[in-house]
This record gives structure tokens, C-alpha cells and sequence, in this order.
DNA sequence: TAAAAATACTCCATAGGTATTTTAT
DNA sequence: ATAAAATACCTATGGAGTATTTTTA
């Protein structure tokens, strides 16, 4: 049995009529004739009572059968739809990685854009550090990642979405506040607040490097595993911080943020991804990401 | 597309191996390959990421294709057993008219011979009289029924199953119930319990032939319209009555039952159809039936 | 007599076969 | 060197067409 048996089928019992149907069809009626004679000896059964050449009717079975045509030629249909809309990447899962950095520069709103033009992808989202999201790659845990190069591995695919400089957090009553640029010498004595190196390596290494590069050795006062709380802290004037500069869009009040007068490393954001388990979904996230350099 | 995209389809995505699965199908491996194509090309994605010759993987696409292709194949074999059956007459509901009187001779046991040997098919019971089984068949409100000559129409086939001789029914103290045979002559003045004409007219009326033809007047004193409350009447002491042989079935205490001296009207029951409206069903119960004459 | 399905046959599109190439272990 | 899929080309089955017959309203 084939599905054009199903087709001719339908269209003989809704026309219940062999020439109409075959008209419909645009074949012959001899040809439709023997479709479905072939169909009726594959059943066994008879789906037309032909008591007389001049027409015809559905037998029981027929009824039941048509029945059934139909959800298949519809399930069909859905099956089709659905497998084209997931190799078009239009819907499925989508689990991402992000650092918490990340999530105050562009992730918000290409999630938001994302979304908009993808409605139909479930986006799963995690809060992973750098090397997590690389072990989590390797482990088909997320599908794409947000995060900051370095990486350790290199069979990890990225690319540069954003680029950021390290700016001074400090409370806006501070006197160093006053000034346009703020020397890397004034901070040498100012209590330092930092996130703690293991939910963030890289950052923490660049923001010493800048005092390490210059023989200094800051003066660290107060650790907090939330970028909230380094700035809360700052606003309360327990000192300062030195901060991604899109940590400004937190528009905390009392806080102000001030750029560093010598060159001071960058902070770089990249979507990371495995380059040999790309599919539609991530393809498409990939392409949409990109558009946001 | 057509089923054998399907099939092909299910064939690689389990083997993973288009050689494997050509073999398993009975088909060279290239028309393999090009059917394969040729649904992915339908489809517009690609089912199988061919990364190298030497191993094919199913894309997610492909995995949610295979899914579908599964529950295809399956409801269709559902609804080809299930047509099937129905055009066997195996399955479906079949609905039975019959009389107060049919009830005490054949019926009992040919529902349930017939149920056990067509367990699917729903039966639905109908208590109608001849003439109601007549426009309930018109109406296709029944497929068959149990009723007794002659019918009024003539368009209804028949087929008679049973008959039986009128007996007397009397109280077993009664001095008549000390003959074997009871002439009609000798219940003349007996009070006579009878059915009410119009719920069976034919059996009414043979039995007034039985008086009418000798040109006596019987003495009615009572009519019951349940058969079990006539002869819970005749137990009473109440009268007699002139009842079909099988309501002897009924084993009532005190009831003795006689049969007539002289020849009377025998009660035949038939089992009547609609020849322009057999269904399998309908076939295979009259000719379940008929084997019970 | 006309209309509709079935039958008989003919033809060609395409499913499937054979031979070969490509490509990656 | 081998195994596997793709490609090229050929063959032949069977789906579809044309002509005709059968049947009944």
C-alpha cells in the first residue's frame, strides 16, 4: 500500500464517483478504477458497494476506513511541518551558557530579539563560568555558550561579539570622583573590592595585571560573588571596584563610574560553540548573534 | 512521498547504513540512496548529516522524522486491521429487534453462541413488535429482528427459525390438568387470560382462529401484557391461557401445560433482514442464525 | 440510449539494478 | 587498501493512458 492508494481513495469516496475523482486527481478513470480495486484486494475487504455501474456507495468498512485516511494524510501533514520547522531551526531547545558578566551587556537583548523572531524555540538558560561552559559543550550539556576568552580548549569554536574596558567603580561622594580619568597610582591605597577568582579567572586576572604590571600590590578589602553586591558595597562607600564598564547599565545611584587614565587589558564577550554538533537551532542563533557585533 | 520514503526512511535511520538497510529491504543500495534523497529534497531538510562516506548520524530533524515515521506506520496498520475486521464483520454494532415471545425460544442461546464467537461486535436489543421491526428496519433503526409471519411488507426477507404449536396453560390443580390432551371444546367456558392485541397482533389473532373456525365465543376475562404475568395469572388460579409451546421455559410452579387436541395455528418465528442493506455483520449473524433451525 | 464502471491493451515514467567513481578510514 | 556512499547509466515493472465493453437507469 502506498499513499497515493489513501489519496485516490479519499478522493473516490468524497466524489463517489470514479470519473469526477479521477478528473480531480487529473488521471484517467481506468487507471483509478484498478488503484483501487489493488487497494481493496491488499484490505481484503470491500470499501465500495458497486451494486450497479451507475454508482456507487461507501460499504461500512469504507466509512471506517475513510476515517482513518484522513488522520493519517493529516498526521502526515504535521509530521512534515514539524520535521521542516525543526531543520529549519524555527523550534526545538536551545540551552545557552552565560557568565554573569554576560548578562549585562548584549545577552539580554539578543535573547529578546532572538525570541521575537524565533517564538517557537524554548530557550534554556545557564549561569556558568568560562571553563564550566566549555566542559558543559563537551558534554552536550548547552548548545552555545557566553563567555570570556581565553578558553582552555581549542577545539572550541568562538567569535568576539563585544569588546569592553575596565572602568573604577566608586562611590560618587569619593573625592577621586571629581576627577574626568583615574590613574591606576591613586587606587594603590584605596580598599579594593573584588569577585572572588574562581567564579571568574580571567576578569580577576586582568584587573590584577593591571597592578602586577606596575609592581603594585592592591589592597584588598572585601570580596562578593555578585556583581550587585560589588556595586552595593561601592555605593556604600566600603571602596572602590574595577569593573567591565557595562556594569554602568546597573544605574545604581551614589555610584559613579570613572574610565582609567593608562591603558588597562579589555574584557571581551564571545558566543562559544561546538563547531562539529551545529544544528539548525544553533546555526540560526549563531547567524542572529553575529548581527549584534 | 509516498510510503515507501517512509519505510526506506525507518530502514537507514535504524541500521545507519544505507548497504545494511538497502539489504534488509531486498533492494540494491543507489535507489536507496537516491529514494532518500529524493525525501529529503520533498522535505526540504536534510535527515542525515553525511559528514563522510563512511558513516551517516541522524540530525534532529531526522530523529523527530523517524518518530513520526513510526506512528505513521503504526495507525496505519491499526486502521487496516481495524477496516479489516469491520468489513469481516468482526467488529461493529448490531442492532436486533425482537418480540416478547422471541425472547423464550431461540435468542437467548443464539446471542450468546454469537457473542462468543464475535466478541467485538456490540450488540444493541430492541423489545419490538412485528410490525414495529418492519418500520424499524425501513428506518434502519435495526439490522435484524426476531419476529412471526406473515409481515406486511413484502420488500423485508425472512427466514423462519422456529415454530412451535399454541398450548394450554393451566393451573396444575385444575381438573382438565388431569388430561394429556385438552380439546378446544372444553375450554370454552374457561376464563382466558390473553396478550393484548395490539402487542402482537398475528399471535393474537391465531389464537381466536382456533375459536372463530369452530364458531365459538371464548370467555376473556383478563389480558396481561407481560408473558410472565400470564402465566403468573394461570398459577393463580385466575383462568387459562393459550400460549406458544416455549413458554414452557419459564418452569413456573404450579402451571401445568397441555397440548391441544385438534390441529391449530402453529407460531413460527423468522428472523427478518433487508436484503438491499447487509453489512458483514448483518451476514455473518443471519447465517449464524440459520444455523439454529 | 446514455452514462458510468470495468476490462483490455499499450506506453512510458520511474523504481530499481549494474557499473563506476569518490572519499575517508 | 578497503569500505561506504554517491553518481551515471540502464532495465523493466507497473502506473497511467486510450479504446472498448458491459451494465443499468
Amino acid at each position: 500500500m502506498e499513499l497515493r492508494h489513501l489519496r485516490y481513495f479519499i478522493a473516490v469516496a468524497e466524489e463517489l464517483h470514479f470519473g469526477k475523482a479521477a478528473e480531480r486527481l487529473h488521471i484517467a478513470q481506468p487507471p483509478l478504477s484498478q488503484q483501487i480495486q489493488q487497494l481493496e484486494a491488499e484490505l481484503g475487504v470491500k470499501l465500495f458497494h458497486r451494486k450497479t455501474k451507475r454508482q456507487i456507495q461507501l460499504t461500512e468498512a469504507g466509512k471506517v476506513f475513510l476515517q482513518e485516511a484522513y488522520q493519517l494524510l493529516v498526521q502526515l501533514e504535521t509530521a512534515v511541518a514539524l520535521t521542516q520547522r525543526i531543520g529549519r531551526g524555527q523550534t526545538g531547545q536551545l540551552r545557552i551558557g552565560f557568565t554573569s558578566l554576560a548578562i549585562y551587556n548584549l545577552l539580554p537583548s539578543i535573547l529578546r530579539q532572538f525570541r521575537k523572531q524565533f517564538p517557537e524555540v524554548e530557550l534554556v538558560l545557564l549561569e556558568l563560568t568560562t571553563s564550566q561552559q566549555e566542559q558543559a559543550l563537551k558534554d552536550s550539556l548547552i548548545h552555545v555558550g557566553f563567555a570570556h576568552p581565553p578558553l582552555e580548549d581549542d577545539t572550541i569554536s568562538y567569535k568576539c561579539i563585544y569588546r569592553e574596558s575596565l572602568v573604577v567603580a566608586l562611590s560618587s561622594t569619593h573625592s577621586l570622583a571629581q576627577q574626568e580619568y583615574i590613574s591606576v597610582l591613586s587606587l594603590l591605597h584605596e580598599p579594593l573590592i573584588v569577585f572572588p577568582r574562581y567564579l571568574a579567572p580571567g576578569l580577576y586576572d586582568r584587573i590584577m595585571s593591571i597592578f602586577e604590571q606596575r609592581n603594585f600590590k592592591p589592597n584588598i578589602t572585601q570580596e562578593a560573588i555578585q556583581m550587585q553586591t560589588i556595586i552595593g558595597l561601592v555605593s556604600a562607600g566600603m571602596g572602590v571596584a574595577i569593573t567591565p564598564s557595562t556594569l554602568e547599565n546597573l544605574q545604581r545611584s551614589g555610584v559613579a563610574y570613572r574610565p582609567i587614565l593608562e591603558e588597562v587589558p579589555v574584557i571581551e564577550t564571545a558566543v562559544i560553540w561546538q563547531e562539529n554538533s551545529l544544528t539548525p537551532i544553533v546555526e540560526n542563533f549563531l547567524q542572529f548573534s553575529q548581527k549584534f557585533i
